[in-house]
RNA sequence: GGGCGAUUAGCUCAGUUGGUUAGAGCGCCUCUCUGAUAAGGAGGAGGUCCCAGGUUCGAAUCCUGGAUCGCCCA
């Protein structure tokens, strides 16, 4: 096999671009697709981003989990179709456009003209598009963009439709008048996933207004005060009742400097007039004694028969609490979903004073125009001076906000369009048990919880770019659900090109009823419903592809952030139950927010974004996957850093292309001749099949973490232990030791492969794995294990560890050879000690390991006991057989047990047995030895040091300073050289007495000793000249 | 206010069904090795396993309460 010259300071971003170039001459990842066609499909959903904002870390995270498991599963044989997909619809794509364009309300937007202001909206969505390209393809996440499905299209839209008409057959799309949260600046109603997007901490004013009972009723005297509290001064403008709790208890309080007593919860009296001045109980009741009381609103602006009769009276309600506030809560009916169905309840009128831009209308006098959130402040002014308020003050909570705008919300009622999500509960929650979540505290938690108190969907939205809502309504009130552009053209004669608002608003036809015209009613649809029906729109079905959808049906994998829980998690489930009775994925991976290297979310305004390109440029794509597979598990989120991401290419990606550069450097042109595989081949070649079951078994179980720290686990093993330990038959062109390599090396690229595709193809093309990439190749299947060996392997390196201890607290280096190593060892150990002797003898650097069965030559045993075998079977007797087996005589029973006899301890006046996995053996070292100790296991040192070990000592000194002008000349590692030494006389004496191996080691045709030219160097203190010559 | 998750060395993270001396990597210090590796090896410094109770012979691990952080929701 012919040398290919490799470098090992490769940089990993140039060699990235190769082999991209590479993939894209050899067609790699549709051959990859291609060669799995007619084979088990394994079907991953792309959860479609919008290409308006350019894409960042967060997207990487995203992408590269979208890209392992569909490698894995290609190389495990399936054939995996990854369409890609771009959502392009929505609120977000809107306020961007208004933005660019200066409008600042939907009034803007309609002067603007829907027509164009879509059309600019269709063309923002893709403003970004070369730049997500480029990446994805850069990050080496496969996915086909070029047969992207895109929520845009006309076919797209119509299975949207599709679906929507499905759903109303079932009857579960109703129009409501439901309070929701509302955006005056967007000037629509949001979805709750939406609202969950937004919440904010603010301090707004709280007030405690009071309300004046307008005649005796029960316990209370006209003129008595009802103290209420809100934290939305501008709802006491339409107050229209005042809820209590009828369970609760009530106090009328005389408070010193108040013209009238006080009514608030008796539990919360200290708390709302503690500090008011001095307070008397008058007297206390429940809350149902003040049910129906009538007290004067603090506004004349709506009329207490405009509400209806009834108003302005106390009403009981369960939602009142006495956690804080006064215990009786202001309610304006069309201002909170509570305040809504207790005025409907009551059968007052809805009425709403506030226009869609948030302002009051010419209802509210002097307010109107007004934002209701700008009238705070003059409410609060007017309640003061007209002696209605008690105190306001600065509260603070969290409030929603607009998830686009950061407009707070109004809550608001309103019409909408709903999907009855409500009456499938029991079908979702049985979707959501189907899944496989990763992490699975979701299922049960977060999605459960969710489903648990799942609301209807708000469908539609007042707004102009997304999918219209394709239903028709007539003058008498009858309503049509589209299903399909072919129905439409049906019913209108209009064969629309293009779905989207304007174009389908002109569209009418006669009412099927009652023959009057119909026309669609203005709201497109949530953008979340989209993307939850990409299952089946990314395809066209059913209208075409139906085949190729059921096929594809369900996926088998999606990934995204967590915060899609109740985003597209939600409208996959929604939307698959609500169609198919099923969820329409069954594993799913949740990744977790990135913050900075201080724990912080990255954001534009705080400047702590990480580029993905400046960390792709710097460390590599591979270093970048690298880093986000096995830092940590992903959905506990990443606390990034540059330098983490350079400590991966460090530590493991350095280190794999070092071994594989060593490789390349030594394997030989031809073979060698005939020689045996070693205990270390058969070794390594056992730890790989461990790797690879491993692997495989974590993949399979969607853990890349822990598959990735397996690999890197392994590849240390392979670099630090199997090579470093083989070095001299590497050099002398052993032909096991290269085809043992070349195997683990091929097998860790096939490994490698889903997580860094990169380098791992570059290893396999470098070691001529076969076929036109590893991406085309089939996984790795485990091979035999031979567990013996490597738990013999492991109390060898023990045993090495142990006596690398032992000298490093002898303070006696490494190069100087010593006399023997004694072994505490017996049965099993001694033997696995033995098997590798001489790699052990090698590493320590000692001439012989003698064995001694016992520890009475080193030291003593302290026995004690082994709880977590005794424990169970003692129980509270512990402590009392602690001690029993502490007592015992540590050095007879050691002999006992060793042979494995059993001894008995007495406890409690009873005999027990115990046998050797009862007891842990320790050494315990005598003075003058230096043992390093591990459990029964133990390795000393003999210390003493004579003329020819001080020799030998010299003579690998010489061999270390000869390297060293080797490599000071440039020297090739295989060129021969002339070496002359000169100097010291004693030192070249000990030189000469080991010419032989000074010579082999150097790799010297000729020594010379009389040398009084070159370099100097000391070696103990002693003068040696050495020149080099290259033969 | 509720739900979910987190809290272990200066930093990033492991820690099996509870088992008695809590680990790794990075960083720092000392030493060492080097015929691939800004690599490797040995040692050192560095911990109230967030706090407080409880269960247990035994708790980083289980339970309860609390704190802090994050996410989600009222």
């Amino acid at each position: 096999m012919a040398r290919r010259a490799v470098d090992p300071n490769q940089s990993f971003p140039a060699l990235e671009q190769e082999v991209l170039q590479r993939w894209r001459d050899r067609d790699v990842f549709a051959e990859s697709m291609r060669m799995r066609e007619g084979r088990p499909e394994f079907v991953f959903y792309e959860g479609p981003p919008t290409a308006n904002g350019k894409p960042g870390s967060h997207h990487v995270l995203a992408r590269v989990f979208k890209d392992i498991f569909p490698r894995y599963k290609t190389m495990r044989g399936y054939h995996v179709a990854r369409k890609g997909g771009w959502d392009t619809h929505g609120l977000p794509v809107e306020i961007q456009v208004e933005k660019a364009l200066g409008l600042k309300s939907k009034t803007d937007i309609e002067a603007y003209g829907i027509e164009a202001f879509n059309q600019q909206c269709r063309e923002s969505v893709f403003t970004y598009l070369e730049d997500w390209n480029a990446l994805t393809e850069r990050i080496g996440f496969w996915v086909d963009l070029d047969d992207a499905y895109r929520t845009l299209d006309p076919g797209y839209v119509e299975s949207v439709w599709w679906a929507l008409k499905q759903i109303w057959n079932k009857g579960l799309i109703y129009e409501g008048h439901k309070v929701v949260p509302y955006c005056p600046r967007c000037g629509t109603a949001l979805a709750s996933h939406e609202v969950a997007q937004g919440y904010k901490d603010v301090v707004d004013t709280s007030v405690y207004v009071k309300l004046a009972v307008a005649g005796d009723h029960g316990p209370l005297v006209a003129g008595d005060e009802l103290v209420i509290w809100t934290t939305l001064p501008w709802t006491v403008l339409p107050n229209a009742l005042v809820a209590v709790n009828p369970e609760l208890t009530y106090a009328r309080v005389r408070v010193e400097g108040q013209p009238a007593p006080l009514v608030v919860a008796e539990a919360l009296v200290e708390r709302v007039l503690g500090d008011a001045g001095r307070v008397e109980i008058l007297g206390t009741f429940p809350g149902s004694a003040l049910e129906g009381a009538a007290y004067a609103p603090a506004f004349p602006y709506i009329a207490t028969a405009d509400y209806g009769a009834g108003a302005h009276t106390v009403r009981g309600a369960a939602f009142v609490s006495a956690e804080d506030g006064t215990g009786l809560v202001g309610t304006a009916i069309a201002f909170g979903e509570d305040d809504y169905a207790l005025g409907v309840g009551a059968g007052l009128a809805v009425i709403n004073p506030v226009l869609p831009d948030g302002t009051f209308d010419e209802r509210m006098g002097p307010y109107a125009g007004m934002d209701v959130r700008a009238a705070d402040g003059r409410v609060v002014e007017e309640l003061d001076a007209a002696g209605r308020l008690l105190r306001a003050t600065p509260y603070e909570h969290s409030f929603p906000h607009c998830w686009r705008c950061s407009t707070p919300l109004v809550y608001y009622a309103k019409p909408s369009w709903y999907i009855e999500t409500s009456r499938v509960r029991e079908q979702l929650k049985a979707s959501n048990e189907a899944i496989a979540w990763h992490p699975p505290h979701i299922k049960h938690g977060r999605m459960g919880d969710w489903l648990e108190n799942n609301v209807d969907w708000a469908l539609s939205r007042e707004r102009y770019w997304g999918t219209p809502l394709p239903v028709w309504r007539c003058e008498d009130g009858h309503t049509h659900c589209i299903g399909s552009l072919e129905e439409l053209e049906e019913l209108s004669g209009v064969a629309l090109e293009d779905p989207h608002r304007p174009y389908v608003d002109d569209v009418g036809f006669p009412c099927p009823q009652c023959a009057q015209r119909m026309q669609r009613v203005p709201e497109v649809i949530d953008v979340w419903f989209d993307s939850g029906a990409m299952p089946f729109a990314q395809h066209h079905a059913p209208f075409e592809a139906e085949e190729r959808f059921k096929r594809m049906f369900p996926a088998d994998f999606v990934c995204e952030a967590l915060d899609q829980t109740r985003g597209w998690f939600y409208s996959l489930i929604a939307v698959g139950t609500l169609l198919f009775d099923r969820a329409p994925m069954e594993h799913v991976v949740c990744l977790g927010l990135i913050l900075d290297e201080n724990g912080e979310k990255m954001s534009k305004s705080k400047g702590n974004i990480v580029e993905p390109w400046g960390v792709i440029d710097r460390f590599g794509a591979d270093a970048f996957r690298w880093y986000f597979f096995t830092s940590k598990q992903p959905w506990d989120g990443y606390r990034f850093s540059e330098e983490a991401v350079g400590e991966g290419v460090r530590l493991f990606l350095k280190q794999l292309w070092n071994t594989y550069a060593f490789l390349q450097t030594y394997e030989p042109s031809q073979d060698a001749g005939a020689c045996e595989q070693s205990e270390l081949d058969r070794w390594i070649l056992s730890r790989l099949s461990g790797t690879v079951a491993e692997v495989t078994e974590r993949l399979d179980d969607y853990d890349a973490t822990f598959s990735g720290r397996a690999i890197a686990a392994f590849v240390d093993d392979l670099s630090n232990w199997y090579v470093r330990r083989n070095r001299r038959r590497f050099w002398t062109g052993d032909p096991h030791a290269f085809e043992t390599l070349r195997t683990c090396l091929l097998t860790v690229s096939q490994l490698l492969a889903p997580f860094t595709p990169f380098v791992a193809d570059e290893l396999w093309e470098g070691l001529e794995g076969g076929g036109a990439s590893v991406h085309l190749s089939d996984w790795p299947e485990a091979g035999e294990r031979d567990e013996a060996l490597l738990a013999d392997m492991a109390i060898a390196r023990d045993t090495v560890r142990m006596g690398l201890s032992a000298r490093g607290a002898s303070k006696i280096k490494l190069r100087q050879p010593l006399g023997e190593a004694v072994v505490v060892a017996a049965g099993a150990e001694r033997a696995a000690i033995e098997r590798f002797s001489e790699v052990i003898r090698e590493e320590l650097n000692v001439k012989a390991l003698r064995f001694v069965a016992g520890a009475e030559e080193l030291g003593s045993y302290a026995l004690k006991a082994n709880y977590r075998a005794l424990g169970p079977r003692f129980g509270k007797a512990m402590p009392q057989v602690a001690a029993a087996i502490e007592a015992l005589d540590a050095q007879h029973v050691a002999v006992v047990l060793r042979d494995g006899g059993t001894v008995g301890v007495n406890v409690e006046g009873r005999e027990h047995e115990l046998t050797g996995a009862d007891v842990t053996l320790q050494m315990q070292p005598l003075d003058g030895y230096q043992v390093e100790r591990e459990g029964a296991h133990a390795v000393a040192l003999d210390l003493a040091i004579d003329d020819g070990l001080r020799e030998e000592m010299l003579a690998r000194e010489v061999v270390r300073a000869v390297q060293g002008a080797r490599k000071d000349a440039g020297f090739d590692v295989s060129d021969r050289i002339a070496l002359e030494l000169g100097g010291d006389a004693a030192l070249l004496g000990a030189a000469r007495a080991h010419e032989g191996f000074i010579a082999g080691e150097v790799l010297a045709v000729s020594v010379a000793w009389d040398n009084a030219r070159g370099s100097e160097v000391r070696i103990e203190g002693l003068e040696l000249r050495i020149s080099v010559t290259r033969v």
